[in-house]
DNA sequence: CGGTTATTTCACGATAGTGTCACGCAAGGT
DNA sequence: ACCTTGCGTGACACTATCGTGAAATAACCG
């Protein structure tokens, strides 16, 4: 699936022209004229990237970017914030609410599209797709659904994320930061141990009735999931 | 442990700067004047983060990256660049690169602290192919398995870490020093001998129903890993 | 609001991994 | 042969790390 990106700026030209130009790029794009529709399009599309403009009306950019980090869906969503020339202290209060990059205007487009590469590339696993298999465990994340051997599996929402998270590189061992990073989000702070819980839960529930245990600890180093065999 | 800052900066004035505001914000810092110092320093201090300068005498800012991007070592340390007002092509060109962020210069100190903060969230996630292979045994970073004639090895990690080591420069033979400052780290004091009770714990893990075993001791010298041949 | 569900932290026990030592054998020199 | 030095390894006390139940909070949902 092709990567979605939601634009939201309220200066028409400038929004058209983004819009041209990343679906040059290859990107799906949505366009948001202030912050409400921001928050609502970023709700029901789910975008894989934000372009946030600062100066909005109705709501403040910095809000916007303070609400998706705050909602669970958007969390991890990264968001690349558009500021005017010289004004270092939105910079700086973008990026410790949560913002991952900024581009200042005016901005040449070249340099844009160089940004979101190196942001999406910083994410790219995350973008496969609904889907995601292996050996005998399906996790769904359009139902956001997960079956262990056909059996419907409940899961807490984090325990979820964090199956997602580690399905979609499949024997490759994370450190509980990476995972807290990843799952959690870079802006909150909980202990790494924390993870170890997670973990033990998520066990518990897709291991029932199961003997093998598709979740691998790898000792002072992390955790991964493996397929059987 | 505090995280170490490599600052690559010729200008003696920012560089001091740098040094001032990190080492106050709690980093270790180290200063490389010019691109040659900075890949020596990048390799024997391990840095988690460089702050790399664009224009740099001897070896341009561009090499200096593309070095350290191909260096194991350095394979995915971040690197923020400098560079000055207006140069937007090397910004680019950096960002694709490898660097994972920049700052024009003049920066305002919060600034980049704030843009290290940043990036510093993201541990760049390791590449898939970060595996070393020599005769018949594999050893894979990224889902940290060690592998012989096929067969899946279980080593501790002190052993995963030392075979790690060895295998990165086949049939050179380190000394036990070398060893536990390479594996063990600098600023811990254990026994020399101690290395051999490791090498003696690898060996058996590795030559588990096998015949040629792949470290050789150098009498009075130290160990080596030699594939078969 | 009240009740439910999820999350985080803590503490404790279980276990895997670590560093030292001591003893015996091996290698090398004279 | 004999002595010296270096290496391999079993044993053991000590740590670090992990799994988990339970308690305390926080989020959620009618």
């Amino acid at each position: 699936m092709t990567p979605h990106v939601l634009v939201v700026e309220d200066e028409e030209p400038i929004a058209q022209l983004l819009k041209y130009n990343l679906e040059k790029e290859g990107y799906r794009v949505s366009v948001a004229g202030d912050g409400e529709e921001a928050l609502l399009l970023a709700d029901e599309g789910k975008p894989d990237l934000v372009v946030l403009d600062w100066m909005l009306p109705k709501i403040a950019g910095i809000e916007v970017c303070r609400r998706l980090r705050s909602a669970r869906e958007s969390r991890n969503t990264p968001i690349v914030m558009l500021t005017a020339r010289g004004d270092e202290g939105d910079r700086i209060r973008g990026l410790d609410t949560g913002a991952d990059d900024y581009i200042v205007k005016p901005f040449q487009m070249s340099e844009l599209l160089a940004r979101l590469r190196a942001v999406m590339r910083r994410i790219r696993p995350a973008l496969a797709d609904d889907k995601v298999a292996a050996g005998d465990v399906t996790l769904d994340r359009g139902s956001h659904r997960v079956k262990r051997a056909g059996r419907d599996v409940h899961l807490g929402p984090t325990e979820f994320r964090l199956l997602e998270y580690l399905m979609q590189h499949p024997g490759r061992v994370f450190s509980r930061e990476q995972l807290l990073d990843a799952v959690w989000g870079s802006e909150v702070y909980v202990e790494a141990r924390t993870v170890d819980v997670h973990i033990g839960r998520l066990r518990r529930a897709l291991n029932a009735g199961q003997e093998f245990d598709p979740i691998r600890t790898v000792r002072s180093a992390g955790y991964s999931f493996d397929a059987e065999g």
